[in-house]
DNA sequence: CAGAATGATTCTTC
DNA sequence: GAAGAATCATTCTG
């Protein structure tokens, strides 16, 4: 139910001393209604203000703008929000406020009206209640027509396909360490998945994917990435000796790019080439 | 600028 | 549901 709406029904209520059970006749939910507030409400369109208050939303809106990090590229789809937001906000208002003023000439009419004829309560209700259905009504076209904004909005800053980025040198350093040093079983539990998703600062679907891609591609061809997984596998070997070989360092003489040699290509593909 | 690399999505399969 | 596979859309690189 609209609070604001309700008010305005509780002042009539109040001026008048008339019923309002009438105007609560759309008790059964439309579904299409009840869509649309859901979405708007989860895209932070209607419902409590973050931080409260428009002036919240638009310093977010500047703050965003020069913060150094990745929600750069969100920047503009936040201010596009917070934009589509206030305009939300005041026709909202606007209408509730016609509504009200509507409402409250109507009631005035009656009751010049009630001098000089007899006006039943019904009649009254009935009154109320097409107003409300009215406003209702181009409500929903207000919110239909925000959702619609919201969607083209989203589809165009938010889809993530457009605004790829790559990830950090580092991050992907830290996932190619795990997978090769896991060849044999290139499948993180889901654990796992967390603890790289901190260490990178991604999401952990970000890791399945980058696992999924990695493994697909890794096994379509081994030939070209057999130099990075060389690589990893010294990296990761060094560092796992690492402690140990300070104290024996003197008799490192050996081949220095195969301390953990021979495991490549790995055994985790059958002679078919699938993964096990 | 063409082609490779790469992250994400979609569809299929199990 | 998760993994594989194909594909898309963007970014990187020579």
């Amino acid at each position: 139910m609209k609070p604001a709406l309700f008010s305005v029904l509780c002042e009539i209520k109040e001026k008048t001393g008339l019923s309002i059970r009438g105007a609560q006749e759309e008790d059964p939910p439309d579904p299409q209604l009840m869509r649309l507030d859901n979405m708007l409400l989860a895209e932070g369109v209607s419902g409590p203000e973050k931080g409260g208050g428009s002036a919240a939303a638009a310093a977010a809106a500047a703050a965003s703008g020069g913060s150094s990090d990745n929600s750069i590229e969100h920047s503009d789809y936040r201010a596009k929000l917070t934009q589509i937001r206030q305009i939300y906000h005041t026709e909202l208002e606007k209408y509730e406020q016609a509504c009200n003023e509507f409402t409250t000439h109507v009631m005035n009419l009656l009751r010049e009206q009630s001098r000089t004829r007899p006006i039943s309560p019904k009649e009254i209700e009935r009154m109320v209640g097409i107003i409300h259905r009215k406003f209702s009504s181009i409500q929903m076209q207000l919110k239909q027509s925000t959702c619609e904004a919201v969607m083209i909005l989203r589809s165009r800053f938010l889809d993530a396909r457009r605004k790829r980025r790559n990830f950090s040198k580092q991050a992907t350093e830290i996932l190619n360490e795990y997978f090769y040093s896991h060849l044999s079983n290139p499948y993180p539990s889901e654990e796992a998945k967390e603890e790289l998703a901190k260490k990178c600062s991604i999401t952990v679907s970000q890791v399945s994917n980058w696992f999924g891609n990695k493994r697909i591609r890794y096994k379509k061809n081994i030939g070209k990435f057999q130099e990075e997984a060389n690589l990893y596998a010294a990296k990761t070997a060094v560092t796992a000796a690492h402690a140990v070989a300070a104290a024996v360092q003197n008799n490192q003489t050996n081949s220095p790019t195969t301390p953990n040699s021979g495991g490549y290509p790995p055994s985790c593909y059958q002679s078919d080439g699938r993964l096990q």
